[in-house]
DNA sequence: CAACTATATGCGTATATGCTCATATAAAGT
DNA sequence: ACTTTATATGAGCATATACGCATATAGTTG
């Protein structure tokens, strides 16, 4: 986006879209929950607190992303993060937030 | 939030908020029209081809994000790019979904 | 100060989406 | 086949937010 031509509507779109899965506080503490492997519903379900119903969605969500894949094994079901740039992506929003309060920080010290 | 311990509630809450600031297309169309300089209102409206009042009011949104920065010159208001990550930002999901993309299509013309 | 220009904002509406409850599906055990 | 367990899904509700229209504000020029 940035060292590529402009992007055209069909993939800014798809850009959005991306942006859009991730922009949840549930989706997000579900992949956190998946940075050291995969881990099967029920457990998902306990790890963030979140109803069964609503973890299920949330992770229909991202698997139709791209961003979890899917492996069934008996009764469960265990996902997994997929995508390989996901978790670099978190790291450049989460040093972007705490550079941004870092300062934020420093300036109410300094005037406030 | 992969190098680092999880996030707490509230890091988790500003990780989306700053997603979701990035979900919406007209806003990466700003981002993506600022990103060989700053630019004011009235030239981002006839980039983006969007109306007036919406141009404005997403660019508050961003200017909020602290992702552009605004600078008053007379009766125009000039923005820019203010967080270094942006781009790099951009650059990993567009990376990402040109692989999807490409996969895809590699799966697509293997199984027909 | 009146007219004009550039930008911002209040308000109403339409749409999207997250959440819950109940229920469906699928797989396993008895 | 029936029951139990794990996961998925349909329906309805509540909320958030993007957009358009009209208007307000700020700054400039005559």
């Amino acid at each position: 986006m940035s060292k590529h031509r402009p992007l055209n509507e069909e993939a800014l779109l798809l850009v959005a879209q991306r942006f859009a899965v991730l922009a949840e506080p549930m989706r997000l503490r579900l992949i956190q929950s998946l940075f050291d492997g995969e881990k099967n519903v029920g457990e998902l379900v306990t790890l963030t607190g979140g109803t069964q119903a609503n973890v299920s969605r949330h992770l229909q969500t991202l698997t139709a992303a791209h961003i979890l894949a899917r492996r069934k094994e008996g009764l469960q079901v265990y996902y997994k993060i997929a995508d390989p740039t996901i978790p670099r992506l978190c790291d450049v929003v989460c040093g972007a937030i705490e550079k941004q309060l870092a300062r934020q920080a420093a300036t109410f010290a300094a005037t406030g």
